[in-house]
DNA sequence: AATTAGCACTTAATAGTTGACAGTGCTAAA
DNA sequence: TTTAGCACTGTCAACTATTAAGTGCTAATT
């Protein structure tokens, strides 16, 4: 158990080392926060502090620096979670609501990272719980057509394909009418199993039935990818922290990895905190810190996500993450 | 005018500065290709293309360095632009033609950074170029619908839309008839302009016509949007001349400039030259080299473009850009 | 008993020094 | 015209002081 004034002197160290980026001595934190007692007396709190394993000094000489434990703690206790009026008034600017709702969450996620000067990504909505609605199928000329795929959840995916050869539009009405027929209301994860199945039937009925089917799988495959979503990512080119290249590149090629940012999170290898209101969660990973929050929509949940180093505002991120998570889920309630 | 052995010192010092990325001396240039003279020779003519302006010296009593000038010779009379067969096998390879056309383009993109290990990057083709073909609007449900653009090359773009109170398939239709009886056959351009021009029309028509039009212009602006596909951006952190943060920090910010991408090439203020082939274009601008090729398809253009430090492969570069270019256009010929 | 002043000690960062080395330009000879 | 030879130049890496920031400990003070 910490007493008071260490726990006054963790704070300082911490909030002052996100905004300087260097060890902090016991002579600057006399210097900048007004604590009533001799920097010999800072120190002494600071030994112990470290013993606790909450500081860390880089060299036998050096300032402290937190340790992931002492962001830990920090963010469990003492941070203050509430962001001042004139930041309140930045966001509530950033998220004027009259954005389109499928591009409420990669502008959210864009906000985030200009206001954070961090990256900042989102994961999902999965596609995958979604089902599917309606296929609509229409001729374009009389060797194309447009194909619109859309979920029960109201998303739309369209892909044009091309006919060797002239296709009817009744073939084209045929094959729309049997697509329905057998896959309304499939998972879009089980769509290109039952596609497979139905083949014969399409075989019979539609002449260039090949051709059509592998568009399908196309578009199904492309509902189904990724769905990672990165902005700001050359933020982390202004980091003090992650000034030397070769932490660059590992923090790019982490970026790279898409099926990283889907597993963090589920593992419970690195340390991890819920953030004070209980929504968001924090990680620390090699160097980096990730704070991320869930939102839902409908039946399905995204992750909002922002990455920065170690040494970053948790207060007004965790602050900020909150409100976007927020702000996504009452527009999504509002158009609905 | 250079001499034979004047141009054979010149393509030599280009192809092993290519290689190295380290100035290059007299002595090196005599061990590695076989020049019949001897280092003082080299000399004398490397000071010789000094003074034409063709080669650098980094400092006073450092090996030579090709300037831009040089390079811009190089390109023009000395390049082999040719591949050799293993080379000719992988882009087949990696050119495989059972990619959708609509993704051809971006692919044909990730695999010219990936053999490049440099960045990539497309514009266009131009969407303000092409005219409406349909518009398709069906109903989601009592208070959403989807809109299907699609024009004349074939290109589609949908977006969702949800109506506060209950809207009737007859005004879904109306409006879908009124839109394609005035728009249809507009270019895209004109698209916004000719919608405010029938909203009266639609007022008078339909009943939550402001939604329909704000959706609408939201659509059209998607479309014509951007248009920019970067690939590969991180290789530069991997290239030995951009290792100095400051000099990243530059190049991202050239990156993340959309805009700066569109105006290259059209100003003159840069070194430019044409490949040898006469089909792409090389800009040397600040301390990167930009390759680029212009490729058809039907009546728009779009280009494709491979950025890197001014020591690149070109003759590499230029033939696998110019397959490339070919690809896409092969493709698009084949499907049409 | 807790606090503090004072001091010896540690380390990083900076600047200067030195020698090796890679390369040039010039001169004089072939 | 070419080349061997040599003096000269700038870079790089290793080494050495020097300084500045900060600690831990001890003894004195409150």
């Amino acid at each position: 158990m910490l007493s008071r004034r260490q726990e006054v002197i963790l704070k300082a160290i911490v909030e002052e080392f996100i905004k300087t980026a260097e060890p902090i001595g016991s002579k600057t934190l006399l210097e900048q926060y007004g604590l009533n007692c001799s920097s010999a007396t800072i120190r002494n709190e600071m030994n112990y502090l470290e013993t606790e394993g909450l500081l860390e000094k880089t060299h036998a000489s050096s300032g402290r620096v937190p340790s992931t434990y002492g962001y830990r703690y920090y963010v469990e206790y003492l941070m203050d979670s509430f962001l001042d009026e004139k930041e309140k008034y930045q966001l509530q600017t950033f998220f004027s609501s009259d954005l389109p709702l499928e591009n409420v969450i990669q502008a959210s996620c864009d906000i985030l990272s200009n206001m954070t000067n961090l990256t900042s990504l989102v994961l999902g909505p999965d596609a995958n719980r979604q089902s599917l609605a309606h296929i609509k199928l229409f001729p374009l000329s009389e060797t194309s057509a447009v194909a619109v795929i859309i979920t029960d959840q109201g998303h739309a995916e369209n892909k044009t394909f091309y006919f060797a050869d002239r296709v009817s539009v009744e073939d084209i009405q045929t094959c729309t009418n049997i697509l329905n027929d057998y896959l309304v209301g499939t998972l879009i994860n089980d769509v290109v199993a039952k596609l497979n199945e139905i083949k014969p039937i399409l075989e019979r009925s539609v002449k260039r039935h090949e051709i059509l089917f592998n568009a399908f799988v196309q578009a199904f495959v492309k509902f189904a990818s990724d769905n990672v979503y990165f902005s700001g990512a050359t933020n982390m080119l202004y980091q003090p922290e992650f000034s030397d290249i070769e932490k660059l590149r590992e923090i790019m090629k982490m970026f790279d990895d898409s099926t990283l940012w889907k597993k963090i999170g589920t593992s419970e290898s690195s340390v991890k905190v819920k953030s004070p209101d209980n929504k968001g969660e924090l990680i620390w990973v090699n160097d980096v810190a990730i704070v991320s929050s869930i939102f839902n929509i409908g039946e399905e949940e995204g992750k909002l996500m922002v990455v920065g180093p170690s040494r970053m505002n948790y207060n007004k991120i965790v602050s900020i993450l909150d409100f976007a998570t927020q702000f996504i889920e009452s527009q999504y309630k509002k158009k609905k």
